[in-house]
DNA sequence: TTGTATATGTATCTTTAGTTACAGACATCC
DNA sequence: GGATGTCTGTAACTAAAGATACATATACAA
């Protein structure tokens, strides 16, 4: 149970069912780039015990959104959802790095759901948080300026890395918020033009964080 | 117990806490138009057992836009993700007509979901169903253009009503789709031109079904 | 070195949506 | 009837975002 120190709160939980779950679990590791489409699958319960996974909708015309991450150590509630209800989902799921993937076969997951409180409320949780972070996300979508959440998106990748230096293409960012790279570039290069970040081919350097936090932090993250 | 005859599907469960929780429900009538801050009140666990509450995001500008409705029979995972997780929203909640709302204490709340699996996948099957609704929604706004969108909504409703006439507002669609009452207004004049639609004071007249659905049937609801 | 693929820069134009600023219509309550 | 409030119509303007169309630039590989 090696993947299991990926997961602090649930190894921490002894309730027999949940044990018993992790002896059926499966652990594959897939490529950076690997494109999972929910529901297309056995369905089974899935856990990150390493990498990053993007969940976004994408439009016909190929602009897409990202909804949110799921990151090392975190649930997959879209498998919850389709496993439990047969909810039909229309997101694409993107590994962004080498991914672990913990699988539990469908059996062992509704019992460990059934029997372990601690398990249970690990799960709900998730969906918590999950439900919240979309309706800000529908609320930004909806009444934000473009500038202002790709400032907002900057600062928070920029926080993540730790250094002022990111690498990341204007398609890539494009894709973040739902527009195109031409608009994306545009926008950059206001930002460049501004003082707060200085754009290389590639990647984006942080010049300035309090420019980025004025247009960023007035409004919510 | 005659808010129960609501709920059909928890009226089934007859596991002793989730019975246990029926005895401590308190049953609250409001009026039309109350609002309701969620996290203001003593978290509580809510059900709806008459009437329709909708749920909004609002902009500082004072545009809004509806994230979903809660009916009669469906209950509240705000109040549920508030109770267990402590959740905080910036949604704003309605009554549309007199609700009647049934409360269900905190400690026989926890008790039933962790004593009757029938309750807890009740609740679960709601957070799941609203996830991906949001998720819809997060598509929409996103990539879809206005004219479709009020297409779409007008296009439930006249279905709702069963009639060919809807009592609503323009301000009361702009509210629905986050935009502002001259661009509904004006969409609905281009509507009406087309045919589809004729508009009256406080009130809109089905005349071309085929018109708002050549619109909106090519996108998905 | 010469392709080839990817990434960026940018100008121009169009479309969509938001804003401003009223005018007029209708409803209701004194 | 007159006052008041709500609702709708609409023109004119602005702003934001998307689309089009290339020109460069850089990296890497053959």
């Amino acid at each position: 149970m090696n993947w299991l120190s990926a997961f602090p709160r649930l190894a921490t939980i002894t309730d027999p069912a949940w044990l018993d779950a992790q002896r059926t679990a499966k652990v594959y590791t897939f490529p950076s780039g690997t494109t999972f489409r929910p529901g297309e699958s056995e369905p089974e319960f899935m856990l990150l015990a390493r990498g990053t996974v993007r969940v976004y909708e994408r439009a016909e015309n190929g602009r897409e959104i990202v909804l949110y991450r799921v990151h090392t150590g975190e649930m997959c509630v879209l498998s919850v959802a389709i496993l439990l209800y047969h909810a039909i989902f229309t997101v694409t799921v993107v590994s962004e790095e080498e991914v672990q993937v913990v699988s539990i076969p469908q059996a062992t997951f509704e019992s460990a759901m059934a029997e372990s409180p601690a398990f249970r409320m690990a799960i709900m949780s998730t969906f918590s948080q999950r439900m919240s972070a979309l309706m800000r996300l529908v609320d930004q979508v909806a009444f934000q300026r473009l500038d202002l959440r790709l400032a907002c998106i900057l600062g928070r990748l920029f926080n993540q890395g730790g250094i002022p230096r990111l690498t990341v293409t204007h398609q890539q960012l494009a894709q973040e918020i739902g527009t195109t790279r031409e608009v994306t570039s545009r926008l950059l290069k206001e930002f460049e033009r501004l003082g707060y970040i200085r754009l290389h081919r590639g990647s984006i350097e942080l010049l300035s964080v309090q420019g980025l936090a004025r247009l960023s932090d007035e409004r919510l993250m």
